[in-house]
RNA sequence: GCGGGUAUAGCUCAGUUGGUUAGAGCACCAGAUUGUGAUUCUGGGGGCCGCCGGUUCAAAUCCGGUUACUCGCCCCA
């Protein structure tokens, strides 16, 4: 055993893991790329101050969560833990509000000081998507279609379920908020410790408790959908209108909540079952407040982030990389001519790679090993006569080939 | 930060009521085959039994602590 292991939450990404993760990548820019995005590339640590104001000092967030250090130059820096205060920060920095609405996606790691679980890790990888600019719920719609698309495009489309909700406007959640911590001071004595605390921390989150008692008081407390003004009804109808327009089936869940107050509207996320606790596989939502609150113009904001680890665990859309072919040089002339040869085969597309080291039992060993679909031998008595020996290996068969007609050959064979 | 479970070879795991040189499968290396693999046969390398301490004539095995992994809670921007 080893002592030399990665940080605790950390791990080494390859092999099968490396090229699900790719896929889920490439698919997002694929499906983004067609809803008009373009990438943003943001610093994967910026000063404190950016990933703190929006939450507030004494928040859970803030003081346990955050991989927060002093530089050198004495300046407060976080690893990002999360991607829109950055791509907000961007959008403010760059004056990207010349020209909105913006669409803006990225995908890189991301840092939590967290108990590390199935599917949760300290560094982790996340795809995300904001749209700035556009306070309609079309463009909720137009985000969660694009969301929709991505998890069908990554044959997900039955492991997933849309959970959505309505946080309403600003108005309407201070009403409701204030509704619902009357009622749970009325029901304290059969709320959770942990629900007491909420109580006063962050009340919303008492709804999604996991407490059996907690969860009879929620049962009857009141709904936030009787507590809307009329405008954010207005608003929610129209984005489950459009979802059902647009063929996204979606399930009006009242206990998703937002803990931050620069949210609004529109809340979703997209759970599995198959993941253990760590069930959102990607979620999102409006948060029209936090560019101003970041120091910016108002402006509108909805997006979401899907967590990659997570969809590639579910999705393994990654396959199997190309067989390649192998060459297996024989004596000097050889090795110079299968240099040669190589070079001309990758130019035909080809995956090329060449084994010089060893008798011919074990490159042939280590090609099979290698999932290789063809092995090139090119020894001195083939350089004479201007041919290779070209073997199949799934089937054995071999015959000499000329060198010009050996990008044809493999193709046919 | 809090609770449960686990820790034996590169990997997956056996290991009896504590008992003498700790096993298997797969993987790896070599040979049977010096220019032909995946099948077969033969042989081989590899383990401070996570770490520290305790009980005992004797500990992989029992006890305590610790670390890591894992499942859940808190948190989830």
């Amino acid at each position: 055993m080893s002592k030399l292991q990665p940080a605790r939450g950390t791990r080494d990404i390859y092999g099968e893991d490396a090229r699900n993760m790719t896929a889920v990548v490439d698919t997002f820019r694929r499906v983004a790329g067609t809803y008009g995005f373009e990438e943003l590339a943001t610093p994967i640590f910026e000063f404190t101050e950016v990933y703190k104001r929006p939450l507030g000092e004494a928040s859970d967030i803030v003081s346990k969560e955050m991989y927060t250090f002093e530089d050198r130059g004495g300046e407060e820096v976080t690893l990002r833990p999360e991607f829109t205060a950055g791509v907000c920060r961007a959008f403010i920095s760059n004056g990207m509000q010349q020209k909105l609405p913006c669409r803006l996606m990225s995908h890189g790691p991301a840092f939590r000081y967290e108990r590390p679980q199935k599917g949760r890790y300290r560094q982790f990888h996340q795809i995300n998507a904001e749209l700035l600019g556009q306070d309609s719920p079309e463009a909720d719609i137009d985000m969660i279609a694009m969301a929709w698309r991505l998890l069908k495009d990554l044959g997900l489309g039955d492991k997933v379920m849309l959970h959505l909700n309505t946080l309403g406007d600003k108005e309407s959640r201070a009403d409701y908020r204030a509704a619902l911590v009357a009622y749970f001071e009325g029901h304290k004595e059969k709320l959770s410790e942990d629900s007491l605390r909420r109580l006063e921390s962050n009340p919303l989150r008492i709804l999604d408790s996991k407490d059996e008692s907690d969860k009879e008081v929620v049962a009857n407390a009141p709904k936030l959908s009787e507590h809307l003004n009329d405008a954010s009804s207005a608003f929610f109808e129209t984005v489950k209108k459009g979802l059902e327009a647009v063929g996204v089936p979606y399930n009006h869940d009242e206990r998703l909540v937002r803990g931050m107050d620069y949210y609004c509207h529109t809340a979703f996320e997209f759970v599995t079952t198959e993941l253990g606790a760590q069930g959102t596989v990607l979620g999102g939502g409006r948060y029209d407040g936090l560019i101003e609150q970041l120091g910016g113009p108002a402006v509108a904001g909805v997006g979401w982030a899907g967590g990659i680890e997570r969809l590639a665990m579910l999705s393994e859309a990654g396959g199997e990389p190309a067989r390649p072919v192998v060459i297996m040089p024989m004596g000097e002339a050889g090795t110079m001519k299968g240099l040669e040869v190589a070079e001309t085969l990758r130019g035909e597309g080809f995956v090329v790679t060449a084994d010089r080291s060893g008798n011919m039992k074990k490159r042939m060993n280590r090609a099979d090993k290698a999932n290789a679909a063809f092995a090139v031998i090119i020894g001195d008595n083939e350089v004479e006569q201007g041919v290779v020996t070209l073997k199949r290996l799934d089937s054995g068969e071999q015959s000499e080939v000329a060198f010009a007609d050996l990008a044809t050959a493999i193709k046919t064979n």
